[in-house]
DNA sequence: ACCTGAACACCGTTCAAGT
DNA sequence: ACCTGAACACCGTTCAAGT
């Protein structure tokens, strides 16, 4: 029984928004994203669940809301770097934050505001324009950027969900690889074939290649 | 009150696993998401919830199904074709059948089984392979197009749930124009200067154009 | 073998009542 | 103004009982 509330953190200072949404990251990064209830925030907070509805409107906007502050530390901005660099960085920085959050990656992906990933597309966008792009195609080449930034980031948040809590990376692609090798060979002859690319392969290595393939079709463009 | 079960169906024909998807993916492109419920399936089905369980083991595996039947159509292969139109045209039918069913999008991207992106991912493959890219890079290339697409269906599933069911396309990309024109000019300058590409542009071919930015990348590397 | 539907253990959210 | 916690209207899932 989890009933004898474990740690009812520190007595006494009142709730706030601010201490609410640190309380949501700290139980979706423990518990994921089924653990993040209002009863067991409230616990969490030592109230009860309607305290919450004081400060924040509903599950919605709490989501967002730790989404946003997630992601705001991954966008820092470095004025010193090429815009090829800028874009790696900015892009590393997201999918980073999802390693250590994998619960944001199916938020970003799926929420029904763009508040989130509209401060991303403007960093993204700035850099593409400094790379010389023609104006007519800043918008495909911002928007293919970000579309593959996230689409990485949904599928990594699925991956590290699958991934059993405690089990290495290492061993997790060695899994991956040994499901690819038993796969039909006339069915599966491609995906067959990259088996042992998967084995050892580092994920974020792989998504920086794929960003410089991007940019090398971005680039393409200005000529 | 929806009690009084409106089309119970033709009346006694058994429960089949197909015959339970089908009323699922229906539910799921009337009522949505959150329509997806045992108990209206159930009602629709004319009988009760636990009948369900016998065919399927949960909603989980029930939702897998029904992303299955919907992408199992968007991927046939053409073997005229040539390496990049194939690879149009597979990643088209993706996001022609995200755009009849949105709830899909989110499904894919954040499903703990890669079942279901499984073969997209070998189809890309051997597109990728036909490229004449070389061996190394097969795998970065395969799932940076895979990564894009997922992406992109992500984010359209987004937007399809976002608008008001009924709401045209050209409606809602006038909204969002209209709401980046409106955005601080210092802190998202690149937002508002695209704001007027999004106004008319079309999904579609928007979509294609990244598409061949990536091949445009891949093919630099065949050199 | 297959179906039924009440029951169980949860949810998010609301709201009268307290301080 | 802010908090409390019981209550409401739901969920997914189970399971004894029926055919």
């Amino acid at each position: 029984m989890a009933s004898s509330a474990r740690r009812p953190e520190r007595r006494q200072e009142p709730l706030s928004r601010e201490r609410i949404v640190t309380a949501a990251v700290e139980l979706l990064d423990t518990a994921g994203e089924s653990g993040l209830t209002f009863r067991a925030l409230a616990e969490r907070l030592a109230t009860g669940p309607g305290a919450i509805y004081w400060h924040v409107t509903g599950k919605g906007e709490l989501l967002a809301a730790a989404t946003d502050a997630v992601l705001g530390t991954a966008l820092a901005e470095d004025p010193g770097a090429s815009p090829r660099d800028a874009v790696r960085t900015l892009a590393l920085g997201v999918f980073d934050a999802l390693d250590v959050h994998p619960w944001v990656g199916a938020h970003l992906v799926s929420t029904e505001s763009h508040a989130p990933t509209l401060p991303l597309f403007e960093r993204v966008g700035r850099q593409v324009r400094a790379l010389g792009v023609p104006e007519s195609a800043w918008f495909t080449a911002a928007s293919t950027l970000l579309n593959y930034i996230l689409g990485v980031a949904g599928q990594n948040a699925a991956n590290t969900r699958r991934a059993a809590p405690g089990t290495d990376r290492a061993a997790h692609l060695g899994g991956v690889a040994d499901a690819w090798s038993a796969l039909d060979p006339a069915e599966y002859a491609f995906t067959r074939s990259v088996a042992g690319q998967v084995r050892d392969h580092d994920d974020r290595a792989e998504f920086a290649a794929g960003i410089d393939l991007i940019l090398d079709g971005i680039t393409a463009l200005s000529r």
